[in-house]
DNA sequence: TTGTTCAATATGCGAATACGTATGAATGTG
DNA sequence: CACATTCATACGTATTCGCATATTGAACAA
């Protein structure tokens, strides 16, 4: 495997919360993104340190995008997503920069 | 290659960007976070797609968060970015999620 | 309960590629 | 030129990724 698998379990925990809060299976996700379900399958176990083309497009498919935001700046931006996240259909938002805790 | 290279160019020339920002050169900056020059140098290059873990020690080291947005929340956060970008030294904002053009 | 069937997810294996080590090219300074 | 600094490339190994297949789990029938 690659490096530190702790700093993106986050992510992958995430990534799978957003694909069945949209009611998708990996397969379907897998067919929107152009990535089979094996690896989908193996992305969001952490079996694999997935490329980052691979990860924005599965961010995308989900409604995410993935934007690298300042340190000093990370809890304004969080409270932006808190605040924001009150209209759409289903709690659209995810914050996938949590601690690992 | 992975997949497709053009959405991550975007990401690659910002991390480029940051970097040289900084004043660090690429063996400093693969020294912080544990990878060799080499690695640094294909990664900025886009020969190789790098894996998330990488791409997440390399964003924290300068000093960057990634942060998945909702679509809809993107504009909102945007101008967060710019606007919390005029105290800081040397304007240490860079917003990682533009279009490619 | 046991068995069947289907949807969803996981795994083995070969081919493709990312990664590490070592080295080379390019540029600058004395 | 000698030396230093920074970035790029060759090659071998480790890992990812796609295809095919296996396993799991839920729902239902007898």
């Amino acid at each position: 495997m690659g490096r530190s698998p702790a700093a993106r379990t986050v992510w992958l925990r995430a990534l799978k919360e957003a694909r069945v809060a949209r009611g998708l299976s990996q397969a379907e996700l897998g067919a929107m993104v152009g990535l089979p379900q094996s690896h989908i399958s193996r992305i969001e176990s952490g079996a694999v340190d997935v490329g980052i083309s691979a990860l924005l497009e599965i961010c995308r498919s989900l409604g995410l995008e993935p934007i690298a935001v300042p340190a000093s700046l990370v809890p304004a931006v969080r409270s932006l997503l808190r605040a924001g996240s009150h209209d759409g259909p289903a709690r659209p938002a995810y914050a996938l920069d949590e601690d690992d805790g």
